[in-house]
DNA sequence: CTGAAAGCGCTTACAG
DNA sequence: CTGAAAGCGCTTACAG
């Protein structure tokens, strides 16, 4: 038996399609409380669930917020800061009956994405890795189709019409790190980052150099490939033949702090005592591990949560009242510094 | 400036829509080439793109499956086998230009779920939690739905009509882990379950029990609630007390492996010399703490492509050809056994 | 309080 | 090779 429609449960109850889409869709004013009762039992009785493509063919809205992970991994919501992310946007919206269309894309394969071809979405979410030369050039691409966009931990940029940028404060946050680890007052320290900058690396890397240098702190960069632990230990194990125990070692994220962690722990170094560490973006994992890092907390289910507010607050007002966004990152003191 | 429609893409390059229709759709036999040329070019000056619920409403197709994850935490999409299931699905279905629709629900917000009351995706994938009545009471409401569904990670059941079941071979992972651990000739074996029984785990500790019991060794099982590690630890550290040092810990999932493996050290005892240790379900971020568990490695990437390919089998060929698909669970050999 | 009618953007069987 | 026309399921301004 067909999917019940408007036509099936008009005639079934005796009144007009349009009376039952004015019950079904809550508008109460102008309807005898007969033919409201009448309407329902018979929507209940054939189980009626509005078909969503008409209304949006109707209305022009399809209740549809796309995200797109333009990711060169398959496996493109394997970051802690991506799921929370994602989990955040997707019951904001949930709970506004919107749905969320996810969509992870290789960079190269953005303008064959469906997202791009075709118009499915009211709205869209966009959180971009690779250079940011590629990242400025998919951005314009996704904002010629004309959707409102939120750009999740990118740098505001001009010339990207009807777009707000949602930001975690990574400067701050480094600050914030910066400064209980200079209360040790440090004589050297080592800041560890990854190979491929990201512009939330880039913050936080400034930020650490700048408090550093104000302190008047020696401090030493090394870069290594943050998806290979051994790769990471690697650099950090050369660099202490090098140039000796540091006394601080600053991990760029939490992965990088976890793996001098150990390294430190084989070589006998005492943690805090001899070397203080910090990581940047804590997980829960952690936890699991015994892990008690020093480190900051991202507001990443906040800052979905916030993408989600804004473009529903876009698509009823017309345009975004405000151009960017910087949530503060929180500190988990930890017991490493 | 509206966005362009076909009528006028049609307008500007001279034609009907219906031609505009089939140039857009690929449909390249009765078109002439200068026409096509002509139609291509107005479709990209004009920068059109076709609107989904046009199509979708001719063609009562939406091009969209739903996955809804019904789970009491906001942070829905936490477990790393949630993610790779999620990415893998939602993979397969983009390279095929389908959307995943995600959404988290909590169990008792089922019913007020938009995808349960209206229509709005052309097949579903389930993914439960909590108690087997729960799910299997949540599973029979989706399924009244009449959309096809695939169900993972439950037990296939009767009367849910268009219902395909994707499972990974729980059991058979466990069976390899017990005989890794067998192959020590260990005496005594404890193994750690989470006090909330998910059916894997049920399964799994079948599968360990059947397999301490053929071989003659005594196993103690003991629960504990995993989603906070220092319980786990008060569990296990409280069995040692009462009955001494296990020859073997057995964890049901990596979580409490991990914990029982910090415990450990912290007696001095050794791994694997004075005990061995496993867990199930690998994920990544062991490799950054410098573990090097035994363990059994989910296919949830895989079973999230799987589930992608038997729905949109369905959707083109009206049934489902299997009730159930049991993926295999790949060991990670490891150094605690 | 109720319903007839127009129309959202599209596809497709059919006629020419 | 091309296009007129019907119709997918719905909402809404309007007439009664």
């Amino acid at each position: 038996m067909a999917k019940p429609n408007l036509h099936t449960v008009a005639a079934h109850a005796g009144v007009s399609i349009a009376t039952v889409s004015k019950v079904v869709n809550g508008v109460r004013y102008g309807i005898s409380e007969a033919t409201l009762e009448r309407v329902l039992a018979s929507v209940s009785e054939l189980g009626y669930r509005p078909n969503r493509s008409g209304r949006g063919l109707r209305t022009l809205r399809r209740s549809i917020i796309g995200m797109a992970i333009v990711d060169p991994s398959p496996t493109f919501l394997a970051d802690p800061f991506t799921t929370n992310l994602v989990a955040g946007l997707s019951n904001y919206l949930s709970d506004r009956g919107f749905g969320l269309l996810l969509h992870g894309i290789k960079p190269k394969q953005v303008e064959s994405s469906f997202l791009v071809k075709e118009n499915v979405v009211d709205g869209l979410c966009l959180m971009l890795s690779g250079s940011a030369q590629l990242r400025r050039q998919n951005t314009k691409l996704f904002s010629t189709l004309s959707h409102p966009m939120v750009v999740f931990q990118d740098r505001a940029a001009d010339g990207i019409p009807d777009t707000c940028f949602v930001n975690q404060d990574d400067a701050g946050g480094a600050k914030a790190l910066a400064k209980l680890v200079l209360a040790r007052q440090p004589k050297s320290v080592l800041i560890v980052i990854p190979d491929i900058f990201w512009p939330a690396i880039e913050l936080r890397l400034e930020a650490y150099w700048q408090s550093m240098k104000s302190a008047g702190v020696a401090a030493k960069i090394i870069r290594c490939d943050e998806s290979d632990p051994a790769a990471i230990a690697h650099a950090i194990e050369d660099q202490i033949e090098k140039a000796g125990l540091p006394d601080v070692i600053i991990g760029a994220n939490d992965k990088i702090a976890i793996v001098a962690l150990h390294s430190l722990e084989e070589r006998g170094a005492r943690v805090p005592e001899d070397v203080a560490v910090t990581g940047f973006n804590a997980f829960a994992s952690n936890d699991y591990a015994g892990l008690d890092l020093t480190t900051a907390r991202s507001p990443a289910y906040e800052m979905g949560e916030l993408g989600g507010k804004l473009l529903l607050e876009r698509l009823e007002g017309g345009e975004f009242e405000q151009r960017e966004y910087t949530l503060p990152v929180g500190i988990v003191p930890g017991a490493t510094v």
